[in-house]
DNA sequence: CTTGACTCTGGACCGCACTCCAGGGTTTAG
DNA sequence: CTAAACCCTGGAGTGCGGTCCAGAGTCAAG
């Protein structure tokens, strides 16, 4: 039974942190002294690390709160928690397809401004960007 | 010159988008009328498309107004919009990797919890966040 | 017995990019 | 002339994941 700033250190957090995740329903005390200060036992360190690890892995707290409570849940099993996680990886294959197509597309802008000492107004990053790249183009009168 | 609706509807935001963009100084009407509305030229719409295109490469408001800074200065060249480029491009790709550890890191975990039946106290997804996964255990004691 | 380091509660605040609202004025179509 | 559809301002609210604070209580070392 550690104190909570223990557990917040031992983590790598802060005591508001975990503060925080009790109020959100993610980590109650294992129990309080008498002067009400929170204690946590090696399940309540495990359940931080946890809740820590989910995060790594790209899941909301909100999300950390339902594979929490799956876990508890006397119903559900191995299969629902794989299925979350396999929602999960969807999403985030999703945005990294995003990101790569920023990524892409920044790397063509920057390839195509070459010439370094070209003033701003023949900049090709600032043309492509102003004229919408290959959006479609119309006037403001439209609609 | 048309008005703040037309404009946010050709360039598919809300005109509280607009004004929202006026308040962090990325984007001024061109002018007003007498009952104070806001009107905006071409040039207007190019700049809010900009600041769309930017937003779509990743950049954030801020940054876009720094960008906009940069366009409308004497003193910068191509070679600064360049760099500002790449660095957002390297920041992403960043990102990009984080992603994808992540995702890795799922898909680990989804490839060893093959036994759909399995029951959760045996599921190697929940134990695996649990135990920190790779990382080194240590007693809360410690430090 | 004091001092300093911790803990408690409740609530305010942060950044981000909006979004919505009230309570007005304006413009335009019928 | 009226009603709908727009515009204005200022400010509040949203969701996320915290962070910080005041004011009070508690605990351990010296």
């Amino acid at each position: 039974m550690v104190v909570i700033g223990k557990l917040a250190q031992h983590v790598g957090v802060t005591p508001d942190t975990v503060r925080y995740y009790e109020k959100a329903g993610l980590l109650a005390p294992s129990g309080k002294t008498e002067a009400g200060y929170r204690l946590y036992n090696t399940d309540a360190v495990r359940r931080l690390q946890f809740i820590r690890q989910a995060q790594q892995c790209g899941f909301s707290l909100h999300e950390i709160g339902e594979l929490l409570t799956l876990k508890n849940s006397d119903e559900a099993c191995c299969k629902d928690v794989r299925n979350v996680a396999i929602d999960k990886k969807l999403q985030l294959e999703h945005k990294i397809r995003a990101l790569q197509q920023m990524s892409s597309a920044l790397g063509e802008l920057i390839t195509t401004c070459n010439d370094e000492t070209r003033s701003l107004d023949a900049c090709p990053i600032l043309a492509a960007l102003e004229n919408s790249m290959a959006r479609n183009e119309k006037g403001p009168e439209d609609a």
